[in-house]
Parts: C-alpha cells; structure tokens; sequence
RNA sequence: UGGGGCGUAGCCAAGUGGUAAGGCAGCGGGUUUUGAUCCCGCGACCCCAGGUUCGAGUCCUGGCGCCCCAGCCA
C-alpha cells in the first residue's frame, strides 16, 4: 500500500489536549495514559475511528501510552469474534497497543473484593428487588426516588448475600449489589445504581467462572483506576456518570485516580452509527454483513478500499468539541479522493461496453501504447497499453444526438482516446430494437500518443480498452447506504434504505494490467472513479468495488438541467 | 416543572474583552491528453433581549432552542 502521508504538520489543537497540556504544566499528573475501551458486542464504525484516533493520538503526541482495554462486562451481547475484529480494525487504522492489551474481565476479582469493601464500609447492600421494582422506585426525572426496603442491610448480612450470589445459590435477576448514594437526587445515575446483576451466560474469556457481573459503571472507572489512566475519554452521555464515576474511585482503595472527559461523538450524513442499528442492518440481512462496502464499519470501508490513513485525516480536520454535530459525508468523501489522487495508479476500464471499430486499422495489427500509472505522481511510471482494431468504450461516452455541451464522441466529431490517437465516428450500427451496437470510426494514424502534428485540438479525451486484449470484470457500484442524510428521523430507519445502494455491473472490460490488482488496494479507473479488488474474486472472476467516483461535474450539469 | 450538556456561514470548526481563522459544500473563472486534479475569486447582523465596558462572539442577567439521563446495556 502506497500511503501518501498527508498528517498535518501542527499538532491538533482541542479542549482536551488543552486540559492535558495544563494537567502536564501543573503537575496533576507526569505522564499521560488513555484508553480506547471497546465492549466486543459488534464491529469498530467510523465513529469509533474518532475515539481511536483521539486516544491513541494523545498519548503519542505527549509521550504516554494507550491501552487496548475490552469492556466485556456483558457477556450475554459479546463474542470472541468481535474480540478479533476490533483488534484487526484498530491495527489497520494505523495504531499500535504493543503490550497494553487489558481486558475488564481480568479485573473481576479485584472487582469483586471492592464490592466487599463497599459493603464492610455501609457503602453497598444486596438488595432483593425485581428490576421492576427497582424501576418503579427509582422515581422519575422530575420526581424522587424511594428507599428499597433492603436498603438498611447490616453489612455482615450483605456480605453473606453477596458471597451466595456469586455462589449461584439464586436465580438470574433475583438479587443485585447496588451502592448506596442519593435516591432523591435529580442525576439519576447516584440513585443507588446497581453494581453487579446475577447473569448465567457464558463469557467469552472468564467462560462460567462467574454467575455475577459488574456494571459498567463498576468496572469501566475500576478498570481505568488499574491500569493507570489519566485521562478518561468518552462520549457526552456518560457525563451524567462522572459524579459515580468520581464517587467510586473516591470511595475505592484505588491504586491511581483517573479523570473522565466527554466530548461528542461522530456522527454522519446518509448513514447510521450506532452499534443497535448497525447490528440490526447484519442480523436482518440488509447488507451482506458487517464488512459491506456499504457499511461505515472500519472492515466496510477497508472492503471498499478506503485508505486508512484519509479516514484519520478526516478525524483530524473534524475537530474535537463538545458540540452535537453531523458532519457532512462529503467531507469524508474529499479526504478519500484527496488521498487517492496522489496514491492511486490509473487504470482503463470500460464499465458499460459499447464496441468501436476503426475501419482504417489494419486487422489482425495490434500495438502497444505507453500510458502513464500516476500523472500526480511521477515515480510512479508508466506501463504498456494494448491498442487494437477493435476496442470499447463507455457507452455514456457516445451520443447521437448531443446536446450542445456534450464534447465526447458522436457522429462526425473527433475526440481523443487516452494515449492513443484521434478518432472520427463515422457510422452508428443498430440492432432491430434500434439500440446503438456499434460505432464504425476512422483514426489519424499521425496523432500516435494523442498530439496531432498539426496541433488540431478536440474537445474530449475518452477511455477505451482493446477488444481483444480485454479482461472481463464485475464491477460494483456502491452509494450511501441511505436515502436522507438523516436515517429515521421521519420514522423507521430502515424505511431510508437507499435501494440503489449496491449496483453491479457485470460485464466491464478492463485493461489487462488490472489482471495484477492488488486485493483492496484502490486503483483510479480513469475519468471513472477509484476501485479495489474485491475477495469475493475467484479465478477467472474478477470483483471491484467502487471506493468512490471521481467528481463528475459534467453529470452534476445534467442534473441541474434535467431537473 | 429534576439533573447534565450544547448553541459562531448549508455542514464541521478556530476564537479565552481589541474589532470574526481554516476545511467541506456551493457559485464564478483559469490551466488541463481524466468534464478529474491543480490554481484564482466569492460568503457571518457570532440563538435572542437587556446590561457592564472606550470596546463584547468572548463578561453579567434574563429568555429561547436543541441534545442526553428514568437498562440488572455500554
């Protein structure tokens, strides 16, 4: 993979590089440790790239570290499978744990013992509610909570309970720990929240070790606590936690004291981010699964041949605040072409064939045309390209009756095939239904390479590949996975479903260098758009996915005009 | 009507009392063997209303709007 690093020179600048900067000056703390603390229950999306890039990117640019943790606290939604995953999304978006991999489930037992401690010190009781009951006496936003009669347990009698629950003497969600705080406050968060839940599940990595679980709440501070983070970075809906969050560790023999920061997550037009409807798209089968080229999961966007380094780019130029936003998909578009331009070879590929015969080309003569990989870039070299009697070209790049601004071919005009020469159509052949099969067309055999002696100039440069030296490819189409910029907010999301967002092309004609196209690597298809390999190749099958179109403002015209 | 946040251009976002950065999108124009790229140009009564100040996007007061919280999810 040829990646064109484009990281801006000046460090980000942000709120919570500002609070770490003054954090680092007044000596709160000497390092700095972060954490991107993944719950392995789904696929790492674009979204998740935001935190990633955030806390890995902190800890580099001032010298700490940052630990892979998992908050596999639930394991009734999570699976090994996306243990996997998120390892290999992370490492493909460019960063690196080295040894700091952590899980919350190593911590259990440690975990468990400060449950004790909360309950030696009045702080904890084991209480015999059902979660309805729990529900209806947790109160509402605007109205108190009450005491659960079990609230008052003397502390030898809770430390019984809690032992028996972790013993398995009772069943799922019959008991839980729940720490005793405020069931009047207006954060509903310190109404005496619930520690740890009875759960007979099988977990990915404690397996059935454990019958009781901790809460988020109780493990992800805990966690940090442990391992020694400094700064806790999350999303904005846990800033309702940080006073547990604060309350905990203050009430905990912990061996250090982190600090939670929120900032808002990412979220995109024309696509969703969150985990519960992502997983919805896979499990009722909307898309082919979680790596889709449709899909904004890191593995989608990898499969569509979306560099990593443009996607940390777009995380970069996005901005870190607290504000809610939705950021334009376009902006992440642009970081795409932009780091493609200059990294990506050009090919030629006919997507839609429509056969060209050049009457004054001797048959059976073939020859070989030098075309250039990357005129962006000069180190890229050039290659040969077959040229024959017989080509292709894109049937949108032929009309019989142009509009004034169509400057591609068409009856009697000259235009230029892409290294090759100048080119007359001279006859339109039709089959019955009256549909264009064929163009006959004549060449200047002096314009070899595309310049004419004469210095005659045309209008159009089009792409083309030889008949006979062509390679037969599927080509997929992809757009946004959604109609509206904005899924489900009139509504169900999935009723936003772009229908159109996976077209394929099956019989495209490629030149026969793309026979050697690396897997996932994106290639420019010149005047078309960047493609990759796609694995669903087989031999004698090949597969490519559009990463994304070049912009078209030709098409953007017709548009405008056509509306 | 409880608690916690947020409001600067169509979308992101700088700005930390001294007279509104930048990016994306859009619109013009130039270059061009990709209608691409590249280059040039064009956009703000800073949510509202008062107040403090020589001076307010920045400070104060009062409104308004939007988001999050009532999982034994994270």
């Amino acid at each position: 993979m040829k990646e064109v690093e484009t990281q801006d020179p000046e460090e980000p600048r942000d709120f919570i590089r500002d609070i770490i900067r003054a954090d680092l000056a007044q000596g709160r703390c000497d390092s700095v440790v972060t954490r991107f603390p993944p719950e392995p229950n789904g696929y790492l999306h674009i979204g998740h790239a935001k935190s990633i890039c955030l806390n890995f990117g902190v800890a580099a640019e001032f010298g700490g570290r940052c630990n892979l943790r998992f908050d596999d606290t639930n394991p009734v939604k999570e699976e090994h499978e996306y243990i996997d995953s998120i390892q290999a999304d992370v490492r493909w978006l460019g960063f690196d744990w080295g040894e700091n991999l952590f899980f919350a489930s190593d911590n259990f037992e440690t975990l468990y013992d400060w449950a004790c401690h909360l309950i030696r010190g009045g702080h904890a009781y084991v209480d015999d509610l059902s979660a309805e009951d729990i529900r209806a006496h947790r109160g509402t936003l605007t109205e108190p909570g009450k005491n659960s009669p079990f609230r008052d347990r003397a502390p030898e009698e809770n430390l019984d309970l809690f032992a028996r629950m972790r013993a398995g003497e009772f069943a799922d969600g019959t008991r839980t720990l729940r720490v005793k705080i405020d069931m009047t406050s207006g954060n509903i968060n310190l109404r005496d929240p619930v520690l740890y839940r009875i759960l007979r599940a099988t977990h990915p990595r404690s397996g059935d070790t454990w019958c009781i679980y901790p809460t988020y709440d109780f493990a992800h501070g805990q966690s940090d606590a442990i391992e020694g983070v400094t700064h806790s970075l999350c999303t904005l809906e846990f800033e309702d936690h940080r006073p547990l969050y604060d309350w905990l560790i203050d009430n905990l023999p912990t061996p250090s004291r982190p600090r939670q920061y929120e900032f808002s997550r990412l979220n995109l037009t024309h696509t969703v981010l969150s985990k519960r409807r992502l997983t919805l798209l896979v499990q009722e089968g909307h898309v082919a699964g979680w790596d889709d080229p449709r899909m904004p999961t890191l593995a989608g966007l990898r499969r569509r041949g979306v560099p990593p380094a443009a996607i940390r780019d777009f995380i970069h130029r996005i901005g870190l605040t607290k504000s809610d936003n939705r950021v334009e998909v376009a902006a992440l578009e642009h970081c795409i072409r932009e780091h493609l331009n200059r990294s990506a070879e050009r090919r030629l590929a006919v997507l839609r064939p429509l056969k060209v015969v050049i009457e004054n080309y001797p048959e059976g003569q073939s020859e070989e045309l030098e075309a250039l990989n990357n005129p962006a870039n000069p180190d890229a070299g050039t290659r040969q390209v077959p040229f024959g009697r017989e080509l292709y070209i894109d049937r949108a790049d032929f009309m019989e009756e142009p509009p004034k601004k169509f400057f591609r071919m068409s009856p009697g005009r000259e235009v230029r095939l892409r290294y090759a020469y100048f080119v007359i159509c001279r006859e339109v052949v039709k089959n019955d239904a009256g549909e264009v099969i064929e163009l006959r067309c004549t060449y200047d055999p002096q314009t070899r390479g595309g310049n004419a002696p004469d210095g005659r100039k045309v209008k159009a440069t089009i792409h083309w590949v030889s008949a006979a030296h062509a390679l037969r490819a599927e080509v997929r189409i992809t757009n946004h996975l959604f109609t509206r910029p904005d899924p489900g907010a009139e509504g169900d999301f999935l009723q936003d479903i772009n229908s159109e967002a996976m077209s394929v092309l099956e019989d495209c004609r490629l030149e026969p260098a793309l026979g050697e196209a690396p897997l996932g690597e994106a290639i420019q298809f010149e005047r078309e758009g960047y493609f990759c390999l796609d694995p669903d190749t087989k031999p004698g099958h090949a597969v490519f996915n559009r990463t994304i179109a070049l912009r078209d403002s030709w098409a953007k015209a017709q548009a405008k005009g056509g509306n």
